[in-house]
DNA sequence: GCGACAG
DNA sequence: ATCTTGTCGC
């Protein structure tokens, strides 16, 4: 599929307006406190979207948890045929419609939305969850296992460790180590959210794998690998008619 | 001109 | 994104 430049010159517009409605003020008040936040953000959902080889379609999921326990409360997916090609920069208008597709067929809309690929660590500060923040207008956090852009040193070897992600003498996001001798994860707010408090969420939703669990489980789910304890686990609440 | 480049 | 074997560690 082709797209002219001129096209891509429109959607780079439309990522600097819709960019300026980003609020990305803090949630927490004084310490980050996980049971206080939890209160306050009782479901999460975890989104994601895989490739189907056969069909060609995208595949998004859409997993909503208590954030409290953890435990899965809903799970979505929605297949569509992509309108436009992966070009860097430009994700969310390739991926967007059908997370969406995903997420409006859940029964409620979560608190927060914990998304595979970055928040405003991008070139225009409109990544993937800021994008999807905006359009829902909810809390998103962009989790991402590789730099799209900003500098960073290496965060040490040790559980949570991170360091700040710099793009144009501005703090984006975090460079977090969720689990020890892994590359660590890109963490950046998408909308209504600040670094520091996306941070927190992340490593508050980590559990012992380099991806917090809502993404985690939506990465698996997406792409059509969940484990068989988890499809077990799925069948038994009987939240696996859609897969 | 050259290198980088989420999923 | 996805393609892939053996291998290391808890």
């Amino acid at each position: 599929m082709i797209i002219s430049r001129s096209s891509v010159s429109g959607l780079k517009q439309l990522q600097l307006s819709l960019a300026s409605q980003i609020n990305l003020s803090k949630l927490s008040a004084g310490s980050w406190n996980s049971d206080d936040m939890c209160r306050r953000f009782p479901t999460v959902a975890g989104v994601d979207v895989g490739i189907n080889n056969e069909s060609g379609k995208l595949k998004a999921s859409a997993v909503l948890f208590d954030s409290q326990t953890l435990q899965i409360k809903e799970l979505a997916i929605f297949e569509a045929l992509p309108t436009i090609p992966y070009i860097p920069g430009y994700l969310s208008f390739r991926e967007l419609p059908v997370v969406l597709g995903a997420l409006n067929k859940l029964s409620e809309l979560p608190s927060m939305i914990l998304c595979d690929g970055q928040g405003i660590a991008h070139p225009r500060r409109f990544g993937i969850a800021s994008h999807l923040g905006v359009e829902l207008d909810l809390p998103t956090i962009g989790v991402a296992k590789k730099r799209l852009v900003g500098d960073f040193v290496e965060p040490s070897n040790t559980l949570f460790a991170s360091t700040p992600l710099q793009f144009k003498d501005e703090t984006v996001g975090l460079v977090i180590r969720t689990r020890v001798n892994v590359k660590p994860v890109f963490v950046s707010p998408g909308h209504l959210m600040s670094v520091e408090d996306a941070g927190n969420w992340v490593c508050y939703y980590s559990r012992g794998f380099k991806l917090p669990e809502p993404t985690r489980i939506a990465d698996q789910v997406a792409s059509s690998r969940l484990s068989k304890k988890m499809l077990h686990e799925l069948t038994a609440v009987g939240l696996q008619h859609d897969l």
